[in-house]
DNA sequence: GAACATTGGTTATTTTACATAACAGTTATG
DNA sequence: CATAACTGTTATGTAAAATAACCAATGTTC
C-alpha cells in the first residue's frame, strides 16, 4: 500500500490550502522554481513519480506494482531466463530480485524451473495463471500509455520515448 | 551513500559478464522486452533514475543529493518561505520535509527564522555558506544539464521537457 | 584430478524514500 | 469564547534499493 488513500484530514499536503491566501511565509507570491524550471532531471522526476502514480493506481485492483509488471512481462516473452539476466535486463540488482521472485511464486503467478543444462539456473516461467493475468495487465498498461499518446500526440510520443532512451544511456554505462 | 562504490567483485551486476556467453538460460537470446520497449513509463523509469544517479555522483563531493539541492533551490530563490510552501512545491510531504531542513540547519547551509507576523511559520532562509554552497551547486547542475542538451540538441530538449511537464500534471490533480 | 576462480542464487542487514496517524501551539472564524 | 483550520513536529510503518557474506554448481589451470 503506498498512497492508496490519499487527502482524509489533511488537505494541504498537495495544492493550494481551502482559503483563498495561499499559502503562508511569502505572503501571496508565486513560487519561483529558478534553474529548476528548466532543468530536466527535475521534471524527469515529477513526471516519473506521476506515471508511476498512475500505474500503481490501476494496476492496485489486480495488485500489481510497476515493478511487478516489469518483470513478468520480461518471463512472460523470454520464457526460461534465469534470474540474473531477467535482473539484468530490469537493472535491479540480483539480491532485490529473488524477494520479488518469491512473491510472484508465492501467488502463483511465475515459478522457477530447474534447469538440466546447468543446475544453478532457475528458469522462469509463467504458469497459466499468470499468463491469464498479464493479459488483464497489458490492456490496463496499453490504455494508460494510449492516454498519454493521446496528451502528446504519436509523433511527439516517440520523440519523447527516444530522448528518453537516450538519455537513459548516459549513465547506464 | 547510496551507489558510491560500484563493481568491486561483482562484475555481472550491470552489464554483460566477463565470458562470450550473454547471460544463461535464455542460452544466447537477447532479451526481449514486448511491450515495455515502447512503454513511457518504462523508458521514463530508467531515464530517471541514470539522470539522477550522474547528479548524485556529481554532487557526492559536496554531500549533497538532488532532493536536498532542490529544497536549497527553492529556499534561496524564495527566502522566507514556510516549511508547508516549499514542501508543497517539491511534492514532498511536510512531516518528511522535517527531517530534510533539521539536516540542512545542521550544516549550517540554511536555517528556520521566526516569523513575526504570525508565530507558526517558519520564514526559511540559507545562510552565507548555503549561498556560497548554492554557487558551486548551480554550476555542477548546468553543466549536467548541458552534457543532456548536447545529447539532445537544444530544441529538443525543450520539447522534452515541455513534455515531460505536461506528463507530470497527468496525475499532479 | 586437485586447487582455484567464477557464476547463479540466497540470506541477512542497512539505508533511504515515502506514507500515515496523532499531537501541540497558533491563528482564523462562527 | 468555542470551534475549526493551519504550521510544524514526533512517532511509526512500509517499500525500494544497496552491501556483505555465503553455498552450490560450473569452469579453468596446473
Amino acid at each position: 500500500m503506498r498512497q492508496a488513500a490519499r487527502r482524509k484530514s489533511d488537505v494541504s499536503q498537495s495544492g493550494e490550502p481551502v482559503t483563498g491566501s495561499i499559502g503562508a511565509g511569502n505572503g501571496g507570491r508565486r513560487i519561483d522554481y529558478g534553474p529548476l524550471r528548466d532543468s530536466i532531471g527535475y521534471a524527469l522526476r515529477r513526471a516519473q513519480v506521476a506515471v508511476f502514480q498512475n500505474f500503481y493506481e490501476a494496476f492496485a485492483e489486480l495488485d500489481i506494482r510497476p515493478a511487478q509488471y516489469s518483470v513478468l512481462t520480461i518471463i512472460e516473452l523470454n520464457p526460461g531466463v534465469s534470474q540474473t539476466q531477467a535482473a539484468d535486463a530490469l537493472a535491479i540488482k540480483k539480491t532485490n530480485f529473488v524477494a520479488m521472485i518469491d512473491g510472484l511464486e508465492a501467488r502463483g503467478l511465475a515459478r522457477r524451473t530447474p534447469s538440466e543444462n546447468d543446475r544453478r539456473f532457475h528458469a522462469l516461467r509463467l504458469t497459466d495463471k499468470g499468463k491469464a493475468l498479464m493479459s488483464k495487465l497489458h490492456k490496463i498498461a496499453a490504455a494508460h500509455e494510449g492516454s498519454i499518446t493521446q496528451r502528446l500526440g504519436a509523433t511527439e510520443r516517440r520523440q519523447l520515448c527516444e530522448a528518453l532512451r537516450s538519455i537513459a544511456e548516459l549513465t547506464a554505462e
